[in-house]
DNA sequence: GATGAATGAGCGTTCATTCAT
DNA sequence: TATGAATGAACGCTCATTCAT
């Protein structure tokens, strides 16, 4: 009987593949104790349920993004540097887990059925079209940013869709190239 | 204990909310079998497994999707008035039974999971592609057709699922009204 | 809808070849209407349950034996004759009927679980039990003719049971040389 | 609800009982586990399938037998004396455990059915098969003890099923007192 | 007599969860 | 904290049987 130590954080890493790979209904506890290195039963030591550990799993990659990524708009480098930064970066997280959209897969599999996972993942998308409204903000007005933002957003979203459906990660490739494109353009306006 | 004659395509269309509304992997062949006003053993006298009755559900809205929009770029009517019609009925099955994203929820959910869903799918939006460059292709060249149509499926794609999670439809109303106006100049320029 | 014409008889036929393949618990009323040629609810305008088709199937089985084999001891022919017109008659149902003894894997499946069954069968047992121990009379004293019967019962059941495990007519063959060069040798000694 | 634990064995002899008297077929997962006393579910955190336990089953009896029956020729004792020894330990294991007819019954009833079951027994037979040739063999040629060997097996086996049949010891007491006469009278033959 | 939709009980199996060790 | 046996509810599915047509 090998006891190895687990901390959350592990779990969680281990958790967010496996969810990926398979969906949360498709998902048993076992393959996630399995994915960590242990046995079913001590899972329950790190997480009350199946559903806290997938809102950990959720609130963790959020928290990576509020790291990682919302940060750009902030930083002190001129707007088409940040949108390349925020391309560069969604192309690392979206292309290196598997190709997947974790939070969207997850908010389709479980709206209606997991309204907690609704809410907080409305949440995560809140903070993101933010983050790219910030960046518009500085080439157009506040009400246009919102737009272009909301658009933008929707060509991510589908173009990720549509590249997991087709598993063909030219769709993904290709908005990025006309988001930067339209940014560009916009910029020179000014 | 009365008995009543149900046929495949009654149940298909209850199916079809259900799906919708759970998901495949929640929704039970009890709950199907309840909203299509029978006993859950009684089902496999229509359909083999829930994997047949899904294929089934996935085959039947692919069909009304052939008959009903897929045949609008071949309508003798202008161009503008063909990109209009499609805004039309997609708003119509979005909305009214919210079939549009059924395909993409179900493909998000079972992929890596059941295959066979995945393959049909990819069927559909394929065809959903072709229709949408077919109408494109009567203002630009071919090339520029395809990736104006695959630009647009990704807006849409995107616009129907960040609708979907924020239970907001001007994402949608905003994508179609883009997509309107961008063919407008393109159809403007010839 | 062709409507066929089906009688019992030509039921029981199709019934005895399905059970013997597939064993009485394995067999389902489909499989039985379908080899029958119709419909699993038909099946019952001939026959009350399953259980009663196997009852038929049993009582048409015997009802054979005791009009083609059960009579051979009082045919006007040499005891040596008898004994080889046996042989030949139990080659002919073991060999030709796919080899399994029907009366004996009924049993053995149902012992305990459809008293019914085990009744008829030990009828049907019984009846060959005395066939055999009437050709043992013709050369030996009635209290032997009984034990060399049940001798050669035992023989010629295990030898079927081997066959079958092991799939090797030759069990039988075997089985059916000794027991005719033993009553040879019972006959040459009167 | 007191929580005991149960290990593989002693599930493994319960449900040799519920096999025996049931049938493979007609004992469900609940009986077994009724007779282990555990719940259905619990069952297969020892067994993956009812069909693995089945094999457990089989392969806890065929070792028995290796441990306890198919030694008997190797025991440094004189041929008779093995003879006796078989019979009696055949015996027990046919009247106190009836464990003996396990194997013939099981694969009758799933014989074409659960091919996995049919390999085990007919490995199961032929080391039984092999022990009483290896006993024939010191007092008669390689050969002949082959032959006497699959004789004396059909003997047994059809016994055994006679037996069961008619729920009547006398068949097997007889066969074994002709197969030990046999061997006495070869014996002495030397 | 044949059909086939419907029934409802039961099956083998899965799985989130509990808890004594 | 880790284990793994046990739970019990639910699942997808099967099937003998019924019965309106």
């Amino acid at each position: 009987m090998p006891i190895q130590k687990t901390d959350a954080q592990s779990i969680i890493k281990s958790a967010l593949n496996v969810f990926l790979e398979k969906g949360y209904h498709k998902t048993s506890m076992n393959d996630l104790a399995k994915e960590a290195g242990l046995l079913k039963g001590s899972l329950y030591h790190h997480f009350a349920s199946k559903e806290e550990l997938m809102k950990a799993v959720i609130e963790s990659l959020h928290e990576y993004y509020r790291r990682e990524i919302f940060v750009i708009p902030k930083l002190p480098i001129p707007p088409l540097s940040k949108v390349k930064a925020l391309i560069v970066a969604s192309e690392e997280v979206f292309y290196d887990q598997r190709g997947g959209n974790f939070m969207t897969n997850i908010a389709l599999e479980t709206l209606n059925v997991v309204p907690d996972f609704t809410l907080m993942i409305r949440r995560f998308f809140k903070d993101w079209l933010e983050c790219i409204a910030a960046v518009y903000r500085e080439v157009v007005s506040d009400k246009e940013a919102l737009a272009l933002a909301r658009q933008t957003m929707a060509e991510i979203e589908g173009a990720v869709v549509m590249m997991e459906l087709f598993d063909e990660p030219k769709y993904l490739k290709e908005a990025h190239k006309r988001i930067y494109q339209r940014y560009e353009e916009l910029a020179n306006q000014i």
